[in-house]
DNA sequence: ATTCATAATTATGAATTCAAAATGCTCTTC
DNA sequence: GAAGAGCATTTTGAATTCATAATTATGAAT
């Protein structure tokens, strides 16, 4: 159980219900579910080691509080494994594999008009990439980390204008994957980061107060 | 305690007294450490969530058995990170942080003969400059993966001659630090973890069922 | 009125108890 | 003698209970 109660809570925290840096209800929780504390407690100390929640000694659980610069460092690693990946897909993965992401980017150039659907759309391509790409213990850490991402951003990193130029970074990285190019992969999903980056300044993120959605959050276009 | 406990056990799996694959007793290390099974249970999930040991449904934990291919990608990983961390420190450290570093190195240079001082001033020195690096998250994952090489490496990954080299690597290292240079630090890093894996072929590693050793384990030289 | 001390309340951390599921053993039957 | 069904034992998973620590509130003293 404590598995399914970590990720309600996770949801939670992600749509902003449980605030960055406020206490943790053991009881008022446990009670909402209609469970005992215990597979509760179990469940917020993996949050702890997934870095979501903070254990307090005899104070208790608290919603982790990231700064900008965790923001930065993260979104920093994120673009050193997936581009790591897109380097390793372009050098082993089967002709068939290949073949999948790029019906993956037929379908994402289909949905440009459609901003909900372009998301969920680019999550997967990026998901899929990283499954290509044969390392369990990467794959790991780049869904650990988006979870963290997930934590300050309300909304997509990307500005309404970047839909289109984030296409354009995906076509040019497709073709250096479709070429078995494994610098240029690289180079592509680097720079690829480096605009996503760009667009998501503090200075354009909406206010915090906004009503929790559950409107899928990517770290990059 | 459930902290406690947790390393406890990281200690003895990586002791080897808990055999990869096997199955953990809940009751009868609770009853060795003069708890109860809740803290403990608590400690094993943490464990699950940094890949140590494996949670079946309704059949309690055990000890993962990580593959060949598994090390593989760790160590790939490993050099990844920390080369990454390599290029931030010459690009942003402060000059106390890089004497600190060169300070170590002398201390690495000393105990060339000395096996065990030599693994622990290794360890310190990579760890420094992780910490240098200044991205906790990156720190975090090499002190999760570095976790996972130990689960199946009894000995370190040196083969005897390997210290002398793996000595001038680091040399090579602390100069493209000293001279600032980001891009040549992540190779020569990059050249360091080579040149470790290469050491660490399976047809170098001593027998399974050697006696369990408290000695320091690290992944590269 | 403010500050310090003590008591009471509240919440965490751990032990114990309870229930349900899986495995293994035995007994019966073919 | 072997195979299958049923029961018992073992073990996991969860709830409840208990103890300890921390915070808050109340009261007294300065």
């Amino acid at each position: 159980m404590y598995e399914e109660v970590a990720e309600r809570l996770r949801q939670r925290i992600f749509a902003r219900e449980l605030i960055p840096g406020s206490w943790i209800d053991e009881m008022k929780i446990s009670q909402e579910y209609g469970i005992s504390r215990t597979p509760l407690r179990e469940a917020l100390k993996v949050l702890a080691t997934e870095g979501l929640v903070t254990m307090k000694m005899r104070r208790g659980a608290y919603v982790t509080d990231v700064s900008d610069k965790d923001l930065n460092d993260v979104y920093h690693l994120l673009a050193l494994l997936e581009s790591d990946a897109a380097a390793q897909v372009a050098q082993f993965a089967r002709p068939e594999d290949i073949q999948e992401l790029q019906g993956l980017h037929s379908q994402l150039k289909q949905s440009v008009q459609d901003r909900s659907a372009f998301f969920e759309i680019n999550e997967r391509f990026h998901m899929r990439l990283l499954e290509i790409g044969n390392n369990k213990w990467r794959t790991q850490m780049v869904i650990d980390l988006r979870k963290v991402m997930k934590l300050n951003r309300q909304n997509s990193l990307l500005k309404s204008g970047r839909l289109e130029e984030s296409l354009l970074e995906h076509q040019a990285l497709m073709d250096a994957l479709a070429a078995r190019n494994p610098g240029l992969s690289l180079q592509r999903m680097q720079a690829h980061f480096a605009n996503g980056l760009e667009a998501a300044t503090p200075d354009v993120v909406v206010p915090v107060n906004a009503p929790h959605q559950s409107v899928l959050v990517t770290a990059e276009g």
